[in-house]
RNA sequence: GCCCGAGUAGCUCAGUUGGUCAGAGCAGGCGCCUUGUAAGCGUCAGGUCAUCGGUUCGAAUCCGAUCUCGGGCUCCA
């Protein structure tokens, strides 16, 4: 067994016992719980509990627990496996409900591997006098092979998440091998605190959130704006070069057109409420689809048209339950950018292709290397034709293999009306976050009555393709953010030089300097003398500016400037001034951080 | 929407058991300093302690409701 197999199976393990033993404390001090399930999750384990008396678990009770549980971990339990047939599992677990609710479902769901029922076997862990727990293991020797542990959160969960069930306490914790590796794990927890993204937005100043204008709902400040700007221009071009139209459409629609769409009949609830005007019905549209199929109905289309690509930064309104809202990451009003292909069905293939390669090649300019695919298959609740699902998803399939990327089915994960292809990225820190979707659609040019009159002079259905690179781009620019953990790449940094005059007597050459620099189209600040150089340094820094250039009596002798770029160790001195503008438009030129 | 937690100045936070507890640093304004690579000095201004109600002689502090934010669950066309 390889190394990294062999130490996530040790993890693996003993976040299990160690998940195990949350629940004999929390049985211990809570006379009468109940213990539902509780496996090992990434970085750590939960388990679910409903208390008596409908009591809640809150965070105080935390250090509580975990004092338990080092007891019972000092006292060096051995775990001992036991198996029972179906009766005597019943017996064991007369008590526990969600216990006898695993062992009845046996047959369906006896998968979950914190769930000890296989075939007509029950099998148990038991360690101390008084615990058990059904479990199909493994588990550690003893309690004291665990330790290096800790709880982090209290939260709700639904039992079997399901919302229409009863609602558990659900504790989380972290468990590892070593000190050292718990050590590390909360040192990664605080570094991705430390790129969260609402966090940099305010101290960066780039977006924030009123809440005059109500949750979920963004306003871009200027430097956000400029970054998202830059983003949206490099977008069009490309768009521009890949053979894409633009288009724009309104915020607002008269219901018939969410009837026509089906979005009223599927997706009511995650609507905003309708408004009436003159005695028809408006709705803030979810989605651009049904309005770019309007700009192609327009007129009667011929296949000479096709592949017909319309593009739009189009911003849709859906309306989020409360809890859901996570910064940029999630919003109610944001801008997808969002285009739609029309194409033959014997164009669907190749034109999926290029579409995944552009796809690709987009995300890489933006740094992004690290790719995995999801394709995602017909649901039980779905739309269509079988035989035309299987034809899409199989166009998606090659798609995938023919752009070269790692791809994983998901069976049953498709939207009711198309299969799609979900495309993820891993950022610097190993995350992976998804993004951009392309999703073959079977439903709207049947609702819609979409034609074209093909070469033997009939009229056709042509396919749909709905495709969101970015996905949202709030979203994406959240995912830049966080990834870059806020210092970007100069082509894409709101300010990329901040030039420092010494002295008061330097500003003119300053100035001139900066002159140059935006002469090359270049985003230049000068912070003139008024506070000493090492604060301002200090606030460019801060502010993540890639190239910070002072300027002092030698500079102003010999036509040079010190640069102090971001990353490099130690500051340049000497620099003559056209070689750093050509170093600085280079770097505009370039992107992607690896190129 | 549900469970838990948190709201004190623009930001980060102090504020013992209810009684000079309305504070600090940073940011901001003004003045001085004329500065060579991550915080120069002084000074001024600022808050109905989220909001509303209650308990009390007295509430930032205790209780209730509401709002907002955060962590989960469910959801995510």
């Amino acid at each position: 067994m390889p190394e990294a197999d062999k130490i996530n199976a040790l993890r693996h393990t003993l976040r299990h016992s160690t998940a195990h033993v949350l629940a004999q404390a929390v049985t211990d001090l809570w006379p009468g719980a109940k213990y539902a399930i509780g496996p090992p999750i990434e970085d750590g384990f939960y388990y679910d509990f409903d208390l008596p008396d409908n009591a809640r678990f809150s965070e105080d009770d935390l250090s509580r627990i975990e004092d338990k549980m080092r007891a019972i971990v000092a006292e060096d339990q051995t775990f001992e496996r036991e198996e029972h047939t179906i009766e005597e599992g019943l017996q064991l677990f007369a008590d526990q409900p969600y216990k006898l609710e695993i062992i009845e479902g046996v047959g369906d769901t006896a998968d979950d591997e914190a769930e000890g029922v296989g075939g007509s076997i029950v099998s148990s862990y038991r360690n101390g006098k008084t615990f058990v727990d059904l479990c199909r293991g493994p588990h550690v020797a003893s309690t004291g092979a665990l330790g290096h542990f800790k709880l982090t959160k209290v939260a709700a969960a639904y039992w079997r998440g399901d919302e229409r069930r009863p609602q558990l306490q659900r504790i989380y914790g972290t468990a590892w091998e070593s000190a050292g590796a718990l050590a590390d794990y909360l040192h990664r927890l605080e570094e991705a605190e430390k790129r969260d993204h609402r966090r940099l937005g305010a101290e960066l100043d780039l977006f924030h959130f009123p809440p005059e204008i109500g949750g979920g709902l963004p306003v871009f400040h200027p430097k956000g704006g400029l970054i998202r700007k830059l983003m949206e221009d490099f977008s069009r071009r490309e768009h521009e070069k890949a053979g894409y139209e633009f288009v724009y459409t309104p915020h607002l629609a008269k219901s018939t057109l969410f009837e026509i769409s089906g979005h009223l009949g599927w997706y009511k609830d995650g609507m905003y409420p309708p408004m009436e005007m003159e005695g028809a019905t408006y709705y803030p549209k979810p989605m651009n689809c049904p309005m770019h199929i309007l700009v192609y109905t327009s007129r009667q289309r011929s296949y000479r048209e096709l592949p017909l690509r319309l593009f739009e930064f189009g911003t849709v309104y859906r309306f989020e339950r409360s809890g859901v809202l996570n910064g940029l990451l999630r919003v109610r009003g944001f801008a997808q950018d969002d285009s739609h292909i029309f194409c033959t069905p014997e164009q669907l293939a190749g034109e999926l292709a290029d579409l995944l390669a552009f796809v690709l090649r987009i995300l890489r300019a933006f740094g992004l290397e690290d790719f995995e695919a999801e394709l995602a298959t017909r649901p039980e609740k779905f739309v269509g034709d079988p035989a035309e699902w299987d034809t899409a998803t199989e166009a998606l399939r090659e798609a995938a293999e023919s752009a070269g990327i790692a791809f994983v089915v998901a069976e049953g994960e498709g939207a009711f009306y198309a299969p799609k292809i979900d495309v993820h990225v891993k950022d610097a820190i190993g995350r992976r976050w998804q993004v951009s979707t392309l999703q073959v659609d079977l439903q709207m040019p049947q609702r819609f009555d979409m034609e074209f009159v093909g070469a033997d002079n009939t009229r056709h259905r042509p396919y749909m393709i709905h495709r969101a690179l970015f996905g949202s781009v709030e979203r994406f620019f959240a995912i830049l953010l966080e990834h870059y953990a806020g210092q970007f790449p100069v082509w894409l940094a709101p300010v990329q030089v901040t030039v420092l005059p010494v002295r008061s007597d330097h500003q003119g050459y300053a100035d001139s300097v900066a002159g140059q620099l935006r002469e090359a189209d270049l985003r230049v600040e000068v912070v003139e003398a008024t506070e000493q150089l090492g604060g301002r340094i200090r606030r460019a820094k801060l502010e993540k500016v890639p190239f910070i250039v002072v300027v002092g009596d030698e500079d102003v002798e010999h036509g040079t400037v010190g640069v102090n770029a971001a990353g490099s160790s130690k500051p340049e001195r000497g620099v003559p001034v056209a070689d750093f503008v050509g170093r600085v438009a280079a770097a505009d030129r370039t992107h992607s951080t690896g190129g």
